[in-house]
DNA sequence: ATGGTCGCGGAGCGA
């Protein structure tokens, strides 16, 4: 079995390229991020031309996360327990369209939009370090009932957890920039204390190894990345794990997502 | 191996 991630900016603007990624992978489930739609504008018929079944949760521009899957998708959960709310000024606060779970022959697997943070001195910061601490506790939770769950939390983190994330740790601490600060990376690996892996950085060493570019200033040509985008494994699902790979052709060419596919194969 | 961002929505925000 193959499960995969990909946040792919806008699920209408990158209908058919999911659609060609979908044959040409093979791949059983998807996890999907920035659908950036509401269920009216969702491409339910791509997905189930194709032989998949897809939850979908999204309900305005923002945001948005799915699951395909052609082996099984049962018990589909939308946010978790007490995922923290979120609002601007004046705006009342809400939980945003940021987690997905549904059980895919006999692994539980979560896509999973991890909130920017903006800035170190945003309040998105906060938001971003607490929404991470409630998935936590959730994740941990469905351990402590069963230590041999199948997990996966896939999807876009928003987090370098090592130097070695980045083209130049240099120059984001210089900036200030969000994604490699101290409060992060422990929201992060307070994940791997827990006892959820990344099951692909074995397969995909760095240094130079990524899964996002931003559009501008010519960083994918420059090979100017972040590696922001993971599948943590708990035990029982990791044991599982024979391969994994970040696709990195899908970044090329017109009408690419800044982010690009990460794979895991299961035995 | 791209071409000094892109997507949504219809201005400006979010990433």
């Amino acid at each position: 079995m193959k499960i995969a991630t990909w946040n792919v900016n806008s699920l209408r603007a990158r209908a058919d390229r999911v659609e060609d990624w979908l044959r040409r992978t093979d791949v059983d489930v998807l996890a999907i991020q920035e659908t950036k739609c509401k269920d009216e504008n969702f491409p339910w018929e791509m997905f189930e031309n194709n032989g998949y079944e897809v939850a979908h949760f999204g309900f305005s521009q923002w945001n948005g996360v799915a699951i395909a899957s052609r082996v099984g998708l049962d018990d589909v959960e939308r946010t978790f327990a007490a995922q923290p709310a979120f609002g601007k000024d004046d705006k009342d606060p809400i939980q945003e369209a940021r987690a997905i779970a549904a059980t895919c022959n006999g692994v539980r697997v979560w896509s999973l939009y991890v909130p920017n943070g903006r800035s170190l001195s945003d309040p998105h910061m906060p938001y971003k370090i607490s929404w991470l601490a409630a998935l936590k506790e959730h994740a941990v939770s469905g351990l402590s009932s069963d230590s041999a769950a199948q997990i996966a939390l896939m999807g876009d983190w928003n987090i370098a957890p090592r130097d070695e994330d980045v083209w130049d740790i240099d120059y984001f601490l210089n900036e200030g920039l969000t994604h490699v600060s101290a409060p992060e990376r422990a929201a992060f690996h307070a994940f791997e204390a827990a006892g959820f892996t990344d099951v692909v950085r074995p397969f995909t060493p760095g240094p130079g190894v990524y899964t996002y570019w931003d559009y501008t200033q010519l960083r994918f040509p420059k090979k100017q990345g972040m590696r922001i985008d993971f599948i943590l494994a708990s035990a029982a699902l990791a044991a599982r794990v024979t391969g994994a790979a970040i696709d990195r052709e899908e970044r090329k060419g017109k009408g690419a997502s800044d982010h690009a596919p990460v794979v895991v194969e299961l035995g």
